[in-house]
DNA sequence: TATAATGTTAGACT
DNA sequence: AAGTCTAACATTAT
């Protein structure tokens, strides 16, 4: 579900709320969780002590009574950064949600019990990492999502530049003279642009006339310019909008985005291109829905 | 009942 | 060898 837009959204929200938050306990209510999966526990609460040897769980219950630092998104994971150097890199995939529930104070100053254990959250929680001032939720229907402590060493893998500042379009032209699979398919390639999913790349080819079936390795210096402009600025459009809201992405505090209402191609079949009053169409790429007006797409 | 859904990747080809 | 394609993962909604 998430792109690069909602998954910065998810981390500014984020920074304003964790930072210097401690770690109290971490719920497990999916065994099958990232590197957890070989867990044995189901809807395990971890505490230290609580974990047994070779249950996959020792990592996380490294977490608990640390401070987190900061969150940063390498592109579309998020990494909470963790005191002691550990770093949590949470993928949401297809179906993956965040929701922070801050810790509801009663009338009289104390707090409600009942909003701190995940007896009272919502269908398809598989994580819950319990703060003082909180808890943070991973829902996720699919179960798709991967949660992944890494040791204090670790350094995630060296990223491409970031497409919000603008797809560096020389370098890309370079790499693309060789690929002969469709330009979409390769604006989608995550080695290459860390955070551009299917949303974005259709709308971003579309802002730059660009046919998606085209091969990479056809479009013109002159084109590559085009498309990084074009990637930025659709980028940083759906980042201020908090992200594209179809059916079910949701902010940290649950609130729907607003970049749906930019979108020109996705999803919109058989609807009318509002740049040529031509028709928008529907291919499959790569097994993946392709959105794109014929007549303004090149 | 069949299809598609905002992602990634292992394995099989070429 | 490097590039390309497909199936698979698991579940819901239409």
């Amino acid at each position: 579900m998430p792109e690069l837009p909602e998954v910065e959204t998810l981390c500014r929200q984020l920074n304003t709320v964790l930072p210097g938050e401690k770690i109290i306990q971490i719920e497990v209510l999916d065994p099958r969780l990232g590197n957890i999966a070989r867990a044995k526990v189901d809807g395990a609460v971890i505490f230290p002590g609580s974990v047994p040897k070779d249950s996959g769980l020792e990592k996380v219950a490294g977490l608990i009574g640390r401070r987190v630092e900061a969150v940063t998104r390498r592109g579309k994971y998020i990494h909470l950064q963790v005191e002691g150097g550990l770093t949590a890199a949470l993928h949401l995939r297809m179906s993956g949600r965040l929701l922070y529930r801050p810790k509801a104070a009663l009338e009289n100053g104390r707090h409600d019990p009942n909003l701190q254990n995940s007896g009272s959250c919502p269908p398809f929680s598989r994580l819950v990492i319990a703060f003082s001032s909180g808890t943070l939720v991973l829902l996720d229907p699919r179960r798709f999502a991967t949660f992944v402590v890494q040791p204090p060493a670790w350094s995630a893998p060296a990223l491409p530049d970031d497409p919000l500042q603008g797809l560096p379009a020389r370098r890309l032209w370079k790499i693309a003279r060789t690929r002969r699979l469709p330009v979409k398919s390769f604006l989608m390639d995550q080695r290459l642009i860390a955070g551009i999913g299917n949303i974005y790349a259709c709308e971003i080819l579309f802002a730059a006339g660009i046919d998606p079936r085209r091969p990479a390795c056809s479009l013109s210096a002159t084109e590559w310019r085009k498309a990084s402009k074009s990637a930025a600025a659709i980028l940083r459009r759906a980042v201020d909008c908090r992200g594209t809201t179809m059916s079910d992405w949701r902010d940290l505090f649950g609130c729907s985005g607003t970049n749906q209402d930019h979108l020109e191609v996705y999803s919109r079949q058989g609807e009318t291109c509002r740049r040529c009053s031509g028709r928008i169409e529907r291919i499959t790429q790569g097994g993946r829905g392709t959105w794109f007006c014929p007549s303004c797409q090149k």
